[in-house]
DNA sequence: AATCAAAACAATAATAGTTACTGATATTAA
DNA sequence: TTAATATCAGTAACTATTATTGTTTTGATT
């Protein structure tokens, strides 16, 4: 079980109110809203414990910046192309493909990590006006 | 169509002589043999070009640094959690579960990226010892 | 082969994201 | 309440990558 502190507790409060899956610099200016004097190397701190304990998800992209998910449930994630958005995709599981991955594979899957990309509704809609 | 440089052709050369998924440092030290002059600017600036035309693949699966993989065709890859070893996966492609991503989402799903991890043969091997 | 503009080069400075260090402060278990 | 430990703020340092600059190479055209 993982300590507490007020700036992680506020760090791990900002996540889970929010759905847009921000980066550490964006977690940083939200907290400072409620602390203003935390600093950036106690968020990345954070984050990184937070990550480790399975309380929150680290999302590495491809971006130059990793995000942060609240949410610690396996979920898939989706990239919108026109405006950088990253949001959530609600679907069944995916777990048969570790075992198409594994077929004729030595080794062991353990897992995997996806991320699907394109146009998001909203910038679909926008290019239908 | 991309025009030809001794050093790109000797970066291109010595992704298609591997199959390690290198760091861009990696492929800078290795054509260094054949170049010694070349400076990690020119590695870095070709490795783009070379991603971006299609002729390699950029591989970004959260380590600290990108990968690049001399084989462009679209398929997926392993990393190994014990040797941090990046291989082939052998398999038929997975562009259905685009279509599983994409049920009751607005936007267009395009594509996708996908990343297995686990225990690679050779370290299942030691394992076994 | 000589010319010439575009592209690429080496060298190096700069940037961005992240991590490490330090002495001070807060948290937790007893 | 206290003592041990973890965390903090502030800041320096580090790493991967990109940008800049003046020079050289490339390749199409004579």
């Amino acid at each position: 079980m993982i300590k507490h502190s007020r700036q992680r507790d506020a760090i791990l409060d900002y996540l889970h109110s929010t759905k847009s899956h921000p980066t550490a610099e964006t977690v940083y200016e939200n907290v400072r809203e409620n602390i203003p004097n935390i600093s950036l190397g106690t968020v990345y701190r954070n984050l990184n414990m937070l990550a480790e304990s399975g309380d929150i998800l680290r999302l590495s992209c491809g971006g130059t910046s990793d995000r942060y998910d609240g949410n610690p449930e396996q979920h898939y994630h989706f990239l919108c192309k026109e405006c950088g958005r990253v949001s959530d995709l609600e679907m069944s599981g995916l777990e048969h493909i570790n075992v198409i991955a594994g077929a004729g594979f030595g080794g062991t899957i353990e897992g995997h990590f996806a991320y699907f990309y394109g146009c998001c509704p909203e910038c679909n809609g926008e290019k239908a006006n």
